[in-house]
DNA sequence: TAGATTGTTAATCGATTAACAATC
DNA sequence: TAGATTGTTAATCGATTAACAATC
């Protein structure tokens, strides 16, 4: 699952969005010129990402809107990703709520926090957990990422955690940088940066 | 603003986020090679990156923290990006009180929703209004980003408001592609996407 | 057949990395 | 002076874009 460009497996998941749309209105054929109307990106590179997954076009008539949709599932979404969270404040509760994870691509299936006046609720349909437990819980449960939405100050000691839990990718809110030994990845969503790195292009 | 390199201007504001640390532990002076021990990214990365903004290092010594921080800050962060919200749902909610906007980088100056039980609301000080005034309010707060915290469906419907009410870059939280004039920058942030892609790298 | 569209190979572009000269 | 560190110029790398051949 390596072997392709670094955006085109996000690029993919917009193309597999846009080919259930017209699914649903009914589009049996599609071509890359009007994927690329629709989603801002070009056709030549729509054309060049969907080549990766083999050839699945047919020249003079474009794409199956199913055949295409099902190919890139097949290399995108084999597996469901299981998530726990850590840290249910404003942000997390948010998470827990999120519509886009109900879909059957992303599933949150723990949480953790501190507050023992959270600990024991269920938050639709997931249960939080005490942060002490954590390393115990999660090796059963089969997660692969964990997301830190807690306060930034401990955002270090609940990577350490994560990583003994034995998790292997972190998705950090936090504006911190965390320190991970090399094979764990961290993918940091620092909302400020990103506001203010839109205010640096829209000048 | 724009002849820095796309990413230079991200890891800059992690720069100024970790000379800040580094002054408040007392740290006068910092080599790139420190720099590269705390963030992660390569010694050379950073002194390409801080080359950027001028000669402000000493070969030898290193870099003056505060006189870096400030030079940095002098770039990027003459003004306050402000910010209005549409959508007050949880994914909004949560928003309105993240801790990283109080700071003085970006502020949130009003938000807008069709519920009525929401309208009329303070939500950490910030109004919440009708969606319909918003073309007749925004003009007047001189706003320059606006934020698609909405249900997915109605995202197309606010991107057209926000283009007619003058706002020149939107941050798109829902799973859709919005269509949008040349001159008005979009950012997506679809979390799904995020994970997924997270998933892949992993595997 | 002619025309439209895919998919591939080559060219371009931008960013990162490496090498090294400048400098305190 | 010698050594360490910056900052710049050149090399590398990867992704995007362009050109075009293949094909229905």
């Amino acid at each position: 699952m390596k072997k392709f460009p670094h955006g085109t497996i996000s690029r993919a998941l917009i193309y597999i969005r846009t080919l259930a749309h017209l699914l649903e209105s009914g589009t049996e054929v599609v071509s890359s010129r009007q994927l690329s109307l629709i989603t801002g990106l070009s056709d030549v590179q729509i054309r060049k990402d969907i080549s990766n997954f083999g050839k699945v076009g047919r020249p003079r008539i474009g794409y199956r809107t199913s055949e295409l949709k099902q190919v890139l599932e097949n290399y995108i979404l084999q597996n469901i990703v299981h998530a726990v969270l850590f840290g249910v404040g404003n942000l997390g509760s948010a998470l827990l709520k999120y519509p886009g994870f109900h879909q059957d691509e992303v599933k949150l299936v723990a949480a953790f926090d501190t507050d023992k006046k959270k600990i024991g609720v269920k938050i639709n349909d997931v249960s939080v957990f005490s942060l002490a437990k954590a390393e115990k819980i999660i090796p059963k449960l089969h997660a692969e990422i964990g997301i830190i939405a807690v306060p930034a100050e401990y955002s270090q000691k609940v990577a350490d955690i994560m990583i003994k839990s034995g998790l292997k990718g972190i998705i950090n809110f936090t504006p911190t940088t965390v320190t991970v030994p090399r094979e764990i990845i961290v993918k940091n969503i620092d909302l400020t940066i990103e506001f203010l790195s839109l205010f640096c292009d829209i000048q």
